[in-house]
DNA sequence: GTTAGCATGTAAGGAGTTACATGATTTT
DNA sequence: AAAATCATGTAACTCCTTACATGCTAAC
């Protein structure tokens, strides 16, 4: 019934809310946004990005701005169209960072949400981590059997495929551990809030590799 | 007029006609192949293997095994349908191999064609090799000048993924150098075949990392 | 005043997943 | 003979990309 569209994904539609929760925007600017957050794990084209605003708009998450802070738009029409995220797009904000589903672990979602740690409860930060680690571990414990059954049988270069594939899991993992040991920490020494929904902006400094 | 039906990837087929060429072999062993050679690259499911068989099959790239070696399938119908490669179909993958466009240098593309190197021509395999790393780089240093540009309004979180998404790109790109060099080293010392097509079974031990 | 880059958009279609459906073979 | 796993297949659907189309704005 009151279907809209499509769902446009779970991630960019994420991404887009977070990124205007910062500060307003137009499309041209979030998607270089998009491209520098997620960086190495996933970029996003225009051919997506501007097809997921109308749609963020359509249902009332995302709104127009109306202000034009320095007097650039001569007249009637502006060609810039800059985003914000209104109430409803707040609370669908929060709603999508308390989520620690499978969305959350895989390449791209694990990226995303990450990147919005600073706006996540402490309980999901850790419950995201630790998805993220089992999914790599089971990935790892797949590959290390199929090495075994056909070691002998393989050349050199797939061997090495396999090697560097393997070695690059095994770096993530022992990131996420190091992440995982910091977020513990922090958490003893305050007893678990149920909600602390903690700001902090940008006050934890990299304990992690330094 | 002859169009068959969609294109079904390039990787996908690479990679089944790639295998195949090793060995005849039926679908879910190939699947589960697909999944050990790529690794952490990517992974196929079903839905996608089994109707690009079908379709390499209407080409004629790939056929039907006839024999059944062990007498295990009793009457008429066999339940394992074991395919092998076609002299079209080693026509056809010898010409995927020989190709080093951007397809080959993108995440899944590289993976796959990495694994088949053995049977790559020496200046095709350092085509791909230098433009993966081109195309890393590119990579990199956009991350590099959006990290400058917003270093200081990001929350740690942000700039702890930035951090670490930058050191995996710079960790493959140092591999790809290690690699591009012994195929350089490789190459000097024999002249420059037009088309050596060296066999090599599993010759050549890792001088990469050791 | 024209090239280059900013900015927005759309239509067509490619690529693969999920979920489902079904049967054969092996293990318990 | 029930359960697990092997094995094959399909339809609907999701999601994103490519290629195109258009106009504004700044620099040369």
């Amino acid at each position: 019934m009151g279907k809209v569209t499509s769902k446009r994904s779970g991630v960019l539609e994420l991404a887009v809310l977070g990124l205007l929760d910062g500060s307003p925007m137009h499309g041209y600017e979030l998607r270089k946004r998009l491209s520098s957050v997620l960086g190495a794990f996933h970029a996003f084209s225009y051919g997506s990005l501007y097809p997921c605003l109308k749609e963020l708009l359509g249902r009332g998450l995302i709104a127009e701005e109306e202000a034009d802070p320095s007097p650039r738009a001569r007249a009637g029409r502006r060609s810039r169209i800059v985003y914000r995220l209104t109430a409803e797009g707040k609370d669908r904000l929060h709603e999508l960072l308390s989520e620690a589903g499978p969305t959350s672990w895989d390449d791209d979602g694990f990226g995303v949400h990450f990147a919005f740690f600073g706006q996540t409860r402490a309980d999901v930060r850790l419950r995201i981590l630790e998805g993220r680690r089992s999914r790599l571990e089971e990935r790892m414990e797949a590959v290390r059997a199929a090495f075994a059954r056909t070691r002998e049988r393989v050349d050199s270069y797939t061997l090495e495929l396999q090697r560097h594939g393997l070695e690059s899991v095994e770096r993530e993992v022992r990131w996420l551990n190091e992440l995982i040991a910091s977020e513990r920490q922090r958490d003893t020494g305050a007893a678990s809030q149920p909600r602390p929904d903690e700001t902090d902006p940008g006050q934890r400094q990299s304990t992690y590799k330094a």
